[in-house]
Parts: C-alpha cells; structure tokens; sequence
DNA sequence: ATCAATTTCTTAACCGCTAAATTTAATGGA
DNA sequence: TCCATTAAATTTAGCGGTTAAGAAATTGAT
C-alpha cells in the first residue's frame, strides 16, 4: 500500500492541494461544508499532515529537547515527567537525550539540535562551573535554552533551581542541632555550580555555630557505584565523621551500603541527611532525613519558561531564575 | 543574523548545492580536496544539515518513539535509559510519550506518529489484553513496533519479556517455603496480559503445594497511592494474609506503608515479596526480598529488536521474542 | 595532439506541505 | 439583469535538502 499524501487525498476529493490544506489548519478561507468532507474522507484513508514537509515549511518543530546527565535517576525522571506534563499541554513533542555526565556529548547535542530538530531546549548542565563559549559562539542562531537544577553561572539563560544554599545550610544545621561535630559534605563534582553553592551552604552553617571548616571532610566521589562505595568506606574509617550531608540522593544509599560494611550504626554512630527526591525515603532502614526537591515542578516550571519564550509571550531579554525551596523532612537517620 | 543554510554555504565556497550536500554524506563522486573545504567552511559557519529537509526527502528520520504508561518510576526509567544507548550508538534520535495508564492516549499518540514523526516504535502498552484492532487497522502502513514488557498477545510484533510465569510462580513458592499459607496477591489491572500471566504463576504454586486458591486474595488496586494505601489496608485488615506477593514494585512499597500503619511487622506477621528493579531494596526497613526484572537490559533488546527491523537485517516477518529471566533476591522481608 | 574513460561538478526535479497571489463561484443590492 | 462584494477554490512558488541525469574537467593511453 501506498502512503497517503495531501495530493492523493485531495484527488480523491478532486479538491486542490491547498484546500484540503486549508482543513487542517485554523483557516477562514475554506467552507465548513467541505472543510467537513475533507476531514472525514482523512480518517478513512488514515492520513496525517506530515509533521517533517510542515515543519520544513513552518519553520519549526513543535519539539523540545531535554538534555539531561542521567535518566536512570530519580531526580531526573521526575522532572522530565514534570516537563512532559506541560509540553503535552503544549502539543508539544519531546527528545530526550543524555550525557553521562560527559560534557563533550552534551556539546555536540546542543550544536546538533541547532538543525531545526527542536524549537526549544532544557537542560541539566554536565559540564564544570565556567567556561561555556560554545553556547554563545551560536550567537543569535541559539535556540531558546532554559536550564534546571544544574546551571552555567556565565550563561544567560532562564533557569529553575532550588535554594540550594538556604537547603544546605539548614541541612548542615539540621546535623548540628541533632548533636554533629564532625561533618562530611559528600560531593559528586566540586566544580559543578551545585556542588559548589550547596557547600558553601554547608560551610556558613558550621560558621555559624562555629564548627572549624576542615577541608579533608569534603569528599570528591565520583558517578561509579564501586568507586563511591570505596571512596566512602575510606572516608568514614579516616575521619570517623558523627554527621553526613549528601549532595546528592545517591552518595546517600552509598553512605548506608558503607555502614552496613562497617558495621557502623546510623543514626547512632553516624546521622545522614541527604538531598534527594525518593519517594520511599521513609521505608529505608533507618528511614531517611531528606532534604526534598520539588523535582517534578522544577521539571514542569522550566517548561513553562520555555514555552513562555516559544510563545512569544515573554522577551527573550528577560532572564528569569524561578526559586523553588526544597524542604527538609527530619526522619530516623538523623534521629538524636 | 540569518540562518544559514547549504544554498548560502555553496555560494561562500562558489560551489553548487549538490556539491555540498555530497560533502556530508557518504558519495564517491566528490574530490576529498573540496570534500575538506566544505566541511571546514561549515564548520565556520556553523552549518548543519537541516534535518527536516534531509528527513522529508529522504523519508526517515532517524527517530524512534518510546510510549511507556508513566515515567517517575524506577523500571521504565531504566528501560528507557537502555533504549537511549542503543539508539545513540546508531545514531538515532529518541522521542517520549506517556500515556499515564490511558489508553485513548496510546492510540492517540502512535496515530500521529504515522506521519512520518518517527521510523519506529517502542512501547510497553496500557491497554488491556484484548482488542487492538486500532494497530491492525493501520495495514502495511504501520511502522516497525516493538513491545517491552506490557504486551498485548493479538498483534503481532517483535517482544522483550520476562519469564513472567516461572518467576511469579517462584516468587509464590519462595513465599510458601518461608512458610506462608495465606498469599495476597497484588495487582494493578487484572486485565493487562502481565498481570494474568503473573497470577497464573501464582495459582500453580498455590497449586503445588496443595494451598486452595482463594479468589479473595487477589486484590486488584488502582494506580492511586492513595488508594492504593486504603486498599491494601483493607485487605491486610480483612483478609488476615501472612504473606503479600506484589505484582509490582510500587505495591510493595505500598504495602510496607500499610504495615506500618497497623502496626505489623515484617516479616514475622507478614512477609513481602515483589516484582521490582529498585536498586536500593536491600537499604529498606526491612531489606526487600525482590523479583528483580533486568530492566536496562529489556530496554537494550527491544532498541536491538527494533533496529534489526529498522536497517534491514531482519525480516518483518520473523516476529521474535525474547525472555529475560527475572532473578529471585531473598531478603529480610521474606525472612523465617 | 587526440579521444575515450573517468572523475568531479552542476542542473533540475522532487520530497509533502503551506500561503500569498490569483482565479472562479456565489451573493445581494439597485 | 448587471455589477460590485465577498466567499471559496486553485495556481504557484517556495521551505532546505538529495539525487538522477547530464555537462565540464581531468586523466592517460596511443
């Protein structure tokens, strides 16, 4: 069988081009009597305008893509359920691709969108905190970007983030309060912008209760299951810390593996308290203190600022950056 | 500044527009000398093929389309994410849909995606187990369909599976050497073709080991936490069972919820077993005991399967399916 | 130097759809 | 009935690429 196109429909109406055209489109120009006709005589034949003829000739997508560090992840899926919430009320369609945490990937996606592919892209940064000359090289051909959770300070771009300082400060507080002395700040990448702002958090609250900041507490893990398992290990043996803070959710579930193995009793010998999204944080033995992010209306409010942008109902000028606070849930793991 | 495309790049290299297009595909009739001075003008220019134009004349798009029913959820984000690297190591391009358990979505969404949005489709289904002649109704126009998971038995298309049956009846019979006599088993739909072929495993165990089958067990629940929450309560409540076999993850976490809510304990009053791919049950209070579904690598076949059909070395004709086998992990949950 | 063979490039048609410009048909007032 | 208006349809020219067919340039054997 064939495939059906506007030309062979429109001679099985003995219609022109243009008008059956006309009937998928919000177009005066077209009598509802045939309009009707065309409509119905599609259904039968099972056709569709073709998005990629339209799109060449409409000069866009009705696509966005999401650029994100992982997905298997629930931070990240929660979020892009949120994004394809809002994009599915948009009529919006949505790619999704990922880094690994791998900047380079995340360079050749961005210049490889910019090829009509996409109207619009969100983005959950994988590179370090500075220097990102490749977005702007696009110049004024740059696609319309907003970015969530992890962001490039020297990009001008709206962006939805948490109040990761206020977070890490009250985490940290939270671990003092609860009797902490020691504190280790678990952290993915230090030059991530997020790990960054997230450890100075953690650094004013020890000020405020004038813990001295010890450098050797911060501890660089890295994205391998084993190696954190390992790093951590180490690190609980070495600094015999009574308090962790986890940067992210799963430098938290490593810390728990790390106690079990050491046979070190949360929240007794050791409290942690984590930024995290899980659902099922109170299940976990002991149940988890969390600091939880708002993940799927982050998702959702850096669609709404794109969509914002795409339809026109914003100045691309205008630079939004949408705070949205986490909240901390005090749990057992953190239990005095 | 304007966007640039191969008629401005042919006229700033004085060649013609075909002579650069051959520079980006694989052509034998153009000198490697201008070969390399195209690419390296584009490259200055920031040129890349549009892919709308290239995709409509060349009728692909190097595009498949993932339908799951929900996102924010451990197994599908694992199954996309499996997806997601095959398709980047055949350099195609991945577009996501959510049909959040409804049906009328489904049909919608892969309706439009015949009009040339994508070359393929990867779907774990939402419908029940029945009638699909809306696929059927498509003809020799359907595009390539792979399912994961969720499947419905009356179409014909390549599938990736667990071993349904022979896990569900293990996951029983591992319940019933623990020593329980009283099984709930929970599911979501009873209608989805894995939900029957689940409790058939089930029955049999039952069956086994001489345990009438008492229909009162099975409870069907909705996809509603806070139904969810009310109705196993119920069920724990009424119907007294000294073990729960969780058809999915989620209703196993439901299920914890509920034991804690009256003041159960796990496992001695009750033991839990459940489908699940989460990677952090041995961390829950008490461990999980877990059927453990290879959820990436589902999604790696199906990208596979749909990929063999895709660039042609595989017959439509041949519909495959592949079983992979689910792994029983005792835990403390299913603990004598 | 000549000409056939080969290599490299250009011309032109087309992919399926949209919209401006234009033609044809319907309507209604004098 | 005639003509000006308005409504409804068609013609045509792209959108940005690809490729078959043909033209021009290069190569090499005699």
């Amino acid at each position: 069988m064939e495939r059906i196109n506007i030309k062979k429909l429109a001679e099985a109406l003995n219609l022109s081009k243009s008008t059956v055209s006309r009937a998928f489109r919000d177009n005066s120009d077209i009598k509802p009597d045939t309009k009707e006709k065309i409509l119905a005589k599609a259904k039968e034949l099972n056709y569709e305008p073709n998005h990629y003829a339209s799109n060449l000739r409409e000069q866009k997508s009705r696509t966005i893509a999401i650029i994100v560090p992982e997905l298997a992840n629930n931070y990240f899926s929660q979020a892009i359920h949120g994004i394809e919430r809002i994009a599915r009320q948009h009529q919006y369609h949505i790619l999704i691709y990922v880094t690994d945490d791998d900047y380079q990937k995340e360079v050749d996606f961005i210049r490889h969108l910019h090829n009509g592919r996409a109207d619009g892209i969100i983005m959950s940064a994988s590179g370090e905190a500075d220097d990102h000359a490749y977005l702007n090289n696009l110049g004024a051909k740059r696609l319309p970007l907003v970015f969530f959770d992890r962001i490039y300070e020297d990009i001008e771009a709206p962006r939805v983030i948490t109040n990761d300082y206020d977070s890490s400060f009250k985490a940290t507080e939270h671990l003092i309060q609860q009797g902490c002395k020691r504190i280790c700040y678990l952290v993915v990448n230090k030059n991530l912008s997020i790990g960054k702002t997230r450890m100075r958090g953690y650094q004013d609250a020890l000020a405020k209760y004038q813990i001295p900041f010890n450098e050797k507490l911060i501890v660089d893990c890295s994205n391998s299951y084993e190696e954190n398992a390992l790093i951590i290990k180490n690190a609980l043996q070495d600094l015999k810390p009574d308090g962790v803070f986890a940067s992210v959710e799963r430098l938290a579930f490593a810390t728990y593996y790390a106690c079990f193995d050491l046979n070190l009793r949360i929240p007794d010998d050791l409290k942690v308290i984590g930024f995290s999204s899980l659902e099922i944080a109170p299940l976990l033995n002991p149940s988890l203190t969390t600091m939880t992010q708002p993940a799927t209306e982050i998702g959702a409010q850096a669609a709404q600022l794109l969509f914002n942008i795409l339809e026109g109902q914003e100045s691309v000028e205008t630079i939004q950056e949408v705070v949205l606070k986490s909240k901390l849930y005090g749990r057992k793991s953190t239990a005095k």
